[in-house]
DNA sequence: CGACACCTTGAAGAGGTTCAAGAAATGTGG
DNA sequence: CCACATTTCTTGAACCTCTTCAAGGTGTCG
């Protein structure tokens, strides 16, 4: 059913990554690393820099971590010391409450920044879980603030960054406010296919890293509900759904959808 | 049956805060401010400043800026240059797609920042509309940024309110995701009555600046279901509810409601 | 006082949830 | 490498919450 092989369509034109990078093993869980190498520092890092900023701006990365799939990269109540910003691998960030419910705030994939939760009472308020084996650059937050301060450039990147975080869960809101679940998934697909495509891969294929319940609890919708979706657009020729496996076969019907049901223009 | 006034409602403690600011009238809707005389300091000022500091960061505030019932202080696709602070009044943040769909995002009052959104695109990305009288304090972002690099004081503050509302969207995003009508009722009324607490106003009495349709909008529910379950709030003897005048009766059941309808231990 | 915006309430209907069962994939340990 | 346990996904049926549509009431402002 699928042409590519989920091995291809992980990996796609970006999936060498690692292997460019000049790494220093320090310990186990972390190693030195150079930005000026890496490719997806169109991404993470501000653009247009003198050589020199972008030699302080390097400073900033002390190490790299790994995550094993299933494993946090922080947790709720944690001590905020450093963001991140993911190099391979995907996470979901979540809240828990006492009360028992969960709500996934957002999935984050390679060149995104995660962690900007935990600056403002220097602990953080959500958990960061790896949905498959990850490695991010920590970036500890002192010394981000200290370059910012130096390099105008670096200090409103970062200010975008967060202005970005805060733009997205605008459009989270919208989502959850008055789309129903039709329209949620298929923003969510569309969302979903245009980040893996800016990175390199297919846009009308790809493989959901996270289970049916996750994507329900970020969509606010029980999994049976968002598997029936999933088969709904399937009797509708919109998609092929094989496990985790989609491949969208008519994107414009997806745009249609979320578009309250009218003609694009 | 209500024993405080509307007017005694909207003025608190703090109702003169205006009147013990030096202003200097510039145009009809800008004056000269000062930052150390006002008494929301605390709300929108990082602290332990030197003086030196402090009279950098007053500056900072260009103007002021009055924006009358029903206004907007800034649209959606306007150029972004300014961080705004509320001196006085309350406003509504709200989206609108072109298919018009419309998302309240947020309700702001005295003290609060508003303008985030406009960072990343350095255009505005939502509506701020005034729900009564306002008045602004107009930092330009330029200048934000400038002090920040000699602040550090200053740079973390911003960090920090900027985290904090990321923070805050999350909780938003568990209140859509996760709560039925009465639910996100509750905790919608415990959040305004706790930030009006903080700005000296009563715990138990509240006026809503906004209309059923907005709070509506906010919680992902239509006008009539925040209708009905005020009604059912006002049965349950939880609260007395005349138009948008709101009397808090019993706050712990309020708070059992949105806890899941679990004990509080 | 009349026009308008806002709010309340009822009845019917739709969309999503819950509960339940079974199928398919995945992981584990011998 | 296979067998078994576990997790994940799909689908059906009944139910419930919220929405939609409609009508009437209340408050406000020129």
């Amino acid at each position: 059913m699928f042409e590519v092989t989920p091995e291809a369509a992980e990996t796609g034109k970006r999936g060498d990554a690692a292997s460019h990078v000049k790494t220093i093993p320090m310990n186990p869980l972390s190693i030195k690393v150079a930005c000026s190498n890496c490719n997806l520092r169109e991404l993470c890092m501000p653009m247009g820099l003198k050589a020199d900023e972008l030699d302080k701006i390097e400073e900033i990365i002390a190490v790299r971590r790994k995550v094993k799939r299933g494993a946090r990269l922080y947790s709720n109540g944690e001590k905020f010391t450093s963001l991140f910003a993911i190099r391979t691998g995907f996470f979901k960030t979540c809240i828990t409450t006492e009360d028992g419910r969960n709500q996934v705030t957002g999935f984050q994939m390679a060149g995104e920044i995660i962690g900007l939760d935990g600056i403002v009472k220097e602990r953080h308020t959500c958990d960061a879980v790896a949905l498959e084996d990850a490695e991010v650059c920590v970036m500890p937050f002192e010394r981000i603030e200290e370059l910012s301060r130096e390099v105008a450039a670096l200090q409103r990147h970062v200010h975008k960054i967060m202005s970005r975080e805060i733009v997205r869960e605008h459009g989270v809101m919208l989502l959850l406010g008055s789309m129903r679940a039709e329209e949620r998934l298929a923003a969510f697909l569309l969302n979903l296919v245009q980040r893996l495509h800016a990175r390199g891969f297919s846009q009308s294929e790809l493989l959901l890293r996270m289970t049916r319940e996750e994507i329900g609890s970020y969509l606010g919708l029980k999994l049976e509900t968002v598997s029936r979706t999933f088969s709904r657009f399937v009797e509708e020729g919109i998609v092929e759904v094989k496990q985790r496996h989609v491949r969208i076969l008519d994107t414009a019907a997806l745009k249609m959808i979320v578009n309250n049901n009218q003609q694009p223009c």
